[in-house]
RNA sequence: GGGGCUGUAGCUCAGCCGGAUAGAGCGACGGUUUCCUAAACCGUAGGUCGUGGGUUCGAGUCCCGCCAGCCCCGCCA
């Protein structure tokens, strides 16, 4: 309902300077507006929408908040465009002026719906006038090369997508990067520890098994702490393979093909797209990086390391905090990557993206850095007027004793593992279920059942809440079938699947009356489309605020939004759906309750498909 | 020492540009099934929004101090 928002606001807007001319033009001289402050009702026994915008005026003016709201009521009665819309201003409490619409008005927004596969959203290039959008850039999951995906590549990767698929919805060309860790001082390590205990791994594709290089890699790792001639020789290594050495080359080849074939298995389980753009990529690219800051006058060299100095940030003593750029042996870093990415990334083509706009989502605990990074690609002037670069923050994953999860033996939870649980216990549950009621189900439905719900449970619990905050990871509470959780959303659209296998002909209701409210405008009453019950003008108006809600999330990247959104608009279904009778109704009132059905199946498919979460006919 | 994030009901969390009596879910307690899947619905109880100041018509929300927890802070990513 966004366009009745932007209409309204309008009007709101023209009856404020109606009523209070010279306050307006004192308004815009001192360079702001007047604001109704127009909002969605914050109850629903006050309207729709509440303006609040008399209030604040109450000092200006010298007059009571109540009498100014009556001013502005009086001009919008007089404003026919108004009254075709809504019902009578109401004044409330110190000055609201609470706004309902019409319910012809809604009727005519709910038929428009109803002949629409975009249920009323726009697209960014609509709203730009036919502009083709810039890419935007989500640069998400990115997980180490040599290392099995575990819970920490988790919020990102879901959280990514999700984001991803909102933007793409809304028409934005979007590249989603999985900017894998497959270049830095790790492979130095990996491959000198290799070349003395598995050689053949390092020429022979699939020589040893991943899990065994994730051994290796620990291994490494450890002798890389604590052992300064192996730091030396993986140093050397990291060089060699960054100039090029063909047996270097060739060994890193082998190690990242075989990682990427098991990153693949999780994303396609989790049916998750994402183009490979790892830090190897902007190898070529780094040094450019470090000649621009230096022909820029950024770069300092302290104490042998190539930094730039960063403004407003200053550690202990009070000096100026150091992004390092190059290292003191000459090597370059993940500060360098970075930099060489969003350089990149902002660069137009076909030498770069041309992206305008470019968000990264990981964790909290990296805000510095890219806060950092953001600077100094700004003073660089790599980031151009009007785009935007923005680091997309999430917590930690905790365990239910709200410290950061851990296998029971204390190790890093493996993806994998966590996923083929939640799908485990999705299956020992269902099966529970039908033993109970005594259904018979044949083991096929059973496990896409059971996957659909386990998978998707994982992936709504983790973007329901504010990713902000840190995330306390349960199974039994996201496998819950009440309250805010995945089989909850699932089952509504599964009971309304229930009722087109009844006779429900969900396909055709409101079809015939969509044409002919489009031709009418939507201004006259709609067709055969008649509703009476409060449980039907609820479930409307919740049907009718998804553009707000996506619109939201495009700007805010906050997935928990749509998430509300979605369990309220099932909250209200499943109230409509107990109180209100669909298919034993009579004529009008069935088949107007069958579009509802349907507008509200269709809402639940998108809403959930934004999330990434397929929906189910039976379960 | 510096910086960031968090602190809201017993538990897990929402709370949008500062707006009306702070909201959900779970759990607790009580009710609803000749009717489209009860994986549902209806109701009751439950709050010093960490704390002390400030800003103003109005603060969970903005500003300052303090307390607690987590995270980051020169050549790892």
């Amino acid at each position: 309902m966004l366009s009745v928002l932007d209409a309204l606001n309008g009007q709101l807007l023209a009856a404020m300077e109606r009523a209070f001319p010279e306050a307006s033009a004192r308004a815009r001289e001192s360079g702001s507006s007047p604001d109704p402050q127009l909002a969605p009702a914050s109850k629903p026994e006050f309207g729709d929408f509440q303006a609040n915008g008399a209030l604040p005026l109450a000092k200006p003016l010298g007059q009571p908040p109540r009498q100014i709201a009556a001013a502005i009521v009086e001009q919008l009665a007089a404003d026919p465009a108004f009254s075709a819309l809504c019902l009578e201003p109401q004044i409330a409490g110190p000055g609201f002026i609470n706004l309902t619409l019409r319910p012809e008005r809604l009727t005519a927004e709910v038929a428009a719906r109803l002949g629409d596969p975009r249920l009323g959203v726009s697209t960014a290039s609509e709203e730009a006038g036919g502009q083709a959008p810039a890419p935007v850039v989500v640069d998400f999951s990115s997980p180490n090369i040599a290392k099995e995906m575990h819970v920490g590549h988790l919020r990102s990767t879901i959280i990514g997508d999700c984001l991803a698929r909102v933007l793409e919805f809304r028409g934005h060309p979007v590249l989603r990067l999985n900017h894998v860790g497959d270049w830095g001082t790790q492979f130095g390590m990996l491959i000198t520890h290799l070349k003395q205990v598995a050689p053949e791994a390092l020429d022979t594709a699939d020589a040893v098994d991943l899990g065994d290089l994730v051994a290796f890699y620990r291994q490494a790792k450890a002798r890389f702490d604590d052992d300064e001639t192996f730091q030396t020789t993986a140093r050397e290594e990291v060089v060699k393979l960054q100039a090029g050495d063909p047996l270097s080359l060739k060994a890193w080849g082998l190690l990242c093909d075989q990682s990427r074939r098991e990153f693949q298995k999780i994303y396609d389980r989790l049916d998750i797209r994402l183009s490979e753009r790892g830090e190897s990529f902007y190898n070529p690219f780094l040094q450019a990086v470090v000649d621009d800051l230096t022909a820029a006058g950024l770069l300092v060299v302290d104490a042998g390391a190539g930094c730039v100095f960063l403004e407003g940030v200053s550690g202990k003593d009070g000096q100026p905090l150091p992004l390092i750029v190059q290292k003191s042996d000459g090597g370059f870093n993940y500060a360098t990557t970075d930099l060489a990415a969003i350089r990149y990334r902002f660069a137009p083509k076909p030498e770069g993206d041309g992206a305008g706009r470019v968000i990264y989502v990981t964790d909290a605990g990296q805000a510095s850095h890219f806060a950092g990074v953001f600077q100094v690609a700004r003073r660089a002037g790599w980031i151009p007027e009007g785009a935007s670069v923005e680091h997309v923050p999430f917590g930690l994953v905790q365990g239910e004793d709200g410290k950061k999860l851990k296998t029971r033996a204390g190790d890093t939870v493996r993806l994998k593992d966590l996923l083929d649980e939640a799908v485990e216990r999705a299956e020992a549950d269902l099966r529970r279920r039908l033993a109970e009621e005594e259904r018979q189900e044949d083991d096929t439905f059973i496990e896409h059942v059971a996957t659909t719900v386990g998978l998707a449970a994982v992936k709504y619990a983790d973007l329901a809440t504010n990713r902000i905050t840190n995330y306390q990871f349960s199974f039994d509470r996201m496998l819950a079938l009440t309250g805010n959780t995945a089989p909850y959303l699932l089952y509504a659209v599964v009971r309304i699947a229930g009722i087109a296998r009844r006779g429900g002909d969900l396909e055709g209701a409101g079809e015939s009356v969509a044409g002919s409210a489009a031709v009418a405008g939507g201004a006259a009453p709609c067709g055969d489309l008649s509703f009476s019950e409060p449980q039907e003008w609820a479930l409307i108006r919740e049907l009718l605020k998804l553009d707000g809600v996506i619109a939201e999330v495009e700007t805010e990247l906050l997935p928990n939004r749509l998430c509300s959104y979605l369990f309220e608009l099932s909250q209200v279904f499943n109230r409509f759906y107990d109180q209100v009778p669909v298919l034993k109704a009579d004529e009008p009132a069935r088949s107007s309750r069958l579009a509802l059905c349907r507008l509200t199946a269709d809402t639940l498919k998108l809403g959930l498909g934004l999330l990434g979460i397929p929906t189910l006919e039976r379960m």
